[in-house]
RNA sequence: GGCCCCAUCGUCUAGUCAGGUCUAGGACAUCAGGUUUUCAUCCUGAGAACAGGGGUUCGAAUCCCCUUGGGGUCACCA
């Protein structure tokens, strides 16, 4: 499929906080170049002066290395081809923009960008086509140099043709053909000398020898404009693979209004990356063996990136509950702790192994990290007293409650082992005494042990108090229930 | 609106390139059971889709055309 080694890149833009759809490219990208022992670059994408935000860049270097999705080159650790933010290249894009200018496949345009909105707004009135109307296309280029000269504002044009059609395959989806006359005189350099997309993106991807160009969707229309540049600087086209954009529930392209999509809220809610890029991966592709949990390095070793399929796959996040909730599940119960405490979500004051004695009974219920504190709160401190309403099962009364609270106060004070082959003998000789039903003896015991309807196995949760603290809460639920007829 | 892309269960998808093995498979979700002291895990089962219409063919989810629907894009944003 893909001959010899990839060499790709990703290039964000930092405007705002990582975005999931960086991570869903950085994905593909990096495991081609895994796979074909190829190089991934990271590449900042700062021209726009406007929406550039200083926090965002790093924040996207640690959301990436935080999901294990790590460069080979980039702004952070160099490279052969350095610098790798865009902002710091303009000398070389004005270098090939003068090739461009002096074959005559570039011009100089001095039409303000006001002129041309309200040239814009005359096309969308009378219903023609958008479009630059030319204006500059035919000016003398002697006069434009000289007017340049004066400090004249202007951009720089591509001279795209007026006829004919321009192609290239997508290697997805297979060729893509548009007609010239569809496309604008697109502007390779900006006012303020910094260089559109279009330039920067063609002009990086050949000094950087990008050999595959993957992508999202979204950009399929503008890879003809691409290949225009990359034909008038005489250079041959990387490959093009345009992945499908992510959705939301209403399936367009997904935004921030209508989906979490920041790298940094997904870690804050308690999502383990082995999940998020999990769930990433099942976006557009799947594995032959129909196993749908999986790690990055399975995923290495079957993903075919041809195979991607072209339907737009809506982000829901329902999948992702259960795939994290899987890797919860599949993880060293050592290395989920220290997972735990890594992202911040064990309770304050409490370490690793003051957690273990208490993280396996949570680790089947827990969805996501952040729902430790909350499920083990009635371990690491003293929870809220239960009512006597919580203490009285639906299947029981006062009475019932009472007798069970009683009896397991006062079997369990003999017990000198707490461990399971000893307590649970009690509990049912708790039963037999009584003639207590099961939830009956269980339910009021859950509420004066935890404080919650949901707790892990009651006997497990009896061992992991100890003695004193289950026969302290007894004996409180105990008093709790007397006191309320 | 022009252009481009896309179209299988509610959702993610397998199957489409090389038409028959597809009375369309899996997963999530839903529902119903089971295990169970709650919740959860786990197990079993059920319902749930080839957008529509024409062709081509002995045979079409698969190939062709049209329609419909959805999306993307038409910036001195990326």
């Amino acid at each position: 499929m893909t001959d010899g080694s990839a060499r790709v890149r990703i290039a964000p833009s930092p405007t705002g906080d990582p975005h999931v759809g960086t991570a869903y490219v950085a994905l593909f990208n990096r495991t081609l170049a895994r796979q074909t022992g190829g190089q991934f670059l990271l590449r900042i994408d700062d021209t726009d002066r406007t929406r550039y935000q200083a926090s965002s860049e790093q924040k996207i270097f640690d959301a990436l290395r935080w999901l294990g999705l790590d460069w080979d080159e980039g702004p952070d650790l160099g490279g052969p081809c350095a610098p790798y933010r865009q902002s710091e290249r303009t000398d070389i894009y004005q270098q090939r923009v003068d090739i461009l200018l002096n074959s005559g496949c570039a011009y100089r345009c001095f039409c303000s960008a006001e002129t041309l909105a309200e040239a814009r707004e005359i096309q969308k009135k009378n219903k023609m086509r958008l479009g630059y109307p030319g204006t500059c296309r035919d000016l003398d280029p002697t006069e434009a140099r000289q007017r340049a000269a004066k400090e004249e504002p202007h951009v720089i044009r591509l001279r795209v043709p007026d006829e004919g059609q321009t192609a290239f395959v997508d290697q997805i989806r297979g060729e893509i053909r548009v007609d010239n006359s569809e496309i604008d005189d697109q502007v390779l350099i900006k006012t303020d000398g910094f260089p559109t997309y279009h330039m920067a993106n063609v002009v990086d991807d050949i000094e950087f020898g990008i050999t595959h160009v993957v992508r999202a969707e979204e950009w399929l229309i503008s890879t003809p404009k691409h290949v225009l540049i990359y034909q008038a600087l005489g250079q041959s086209l990387p490959k093009f693979f345009h992945v499908p954009l992510l959705r939301n529930a209403d399936h367009s392209k997904i935004s921030k209004r209508k989906n979490p999509v920041s790298l940094d809220w997904f870690r804050e809610q308690g999502y383990l990356k082995e999940a998020i890029l999990n769930f990433l991966a099942l976006m557009g592709w799947s594995p032959a063996d129909e196993q749908e949990v999986f790690d990055l390095d399975r995923f290495q070793q079957e993903f075919n990136i041809e195979k991607i399929s072209t339907g737009a796959p809506v982000f829901d996040l329902v999948k992702l509950d259960w795939l994290n909730g899987m890797h919860i599940r599949k993880m060293d119960p050592q290395a989920l702790l220290q997972r735990l405490d890594e992202e911040g979500f064990l309770p304050p004051g409490v370490s690793c192994q003051d957690a273990a004695p208490i993280l396996p009974l949570v680790t089947e219920r827990m969805v996501r990290l952040s729902e430790f504190c909350d499920r083990t709160d009635w371990y690491f401190g003293e929870p809220a007293a239960p009512t006597a309403d919580q203490l009285i099962p639906k299947k029981g009364t006062h009475e019932t409650s009472r007798m069970a609270l009683a009896g397991a106060l006062q079997l369990l004070a003999d017990v000198t082992t707490f461990e399971a082959a000893f307590i649970e003998p009690v509990l049912d000789q708790i039963l037999d005494q009584n003639s207590l039903k099961k939830p009956q003896l269980f339910m009021p015991l859950r509420w004066a042990l935890t404080s919650r309807q949901d707790s892990p196995d009651l006997i497990e949760v009896i061992m992991v108090l100890g003695k004193d603290r289950a026969l302290d809460r007894i004996s409180r639920a105990l008093e709790i229930l007397v006191n309320t007829p």
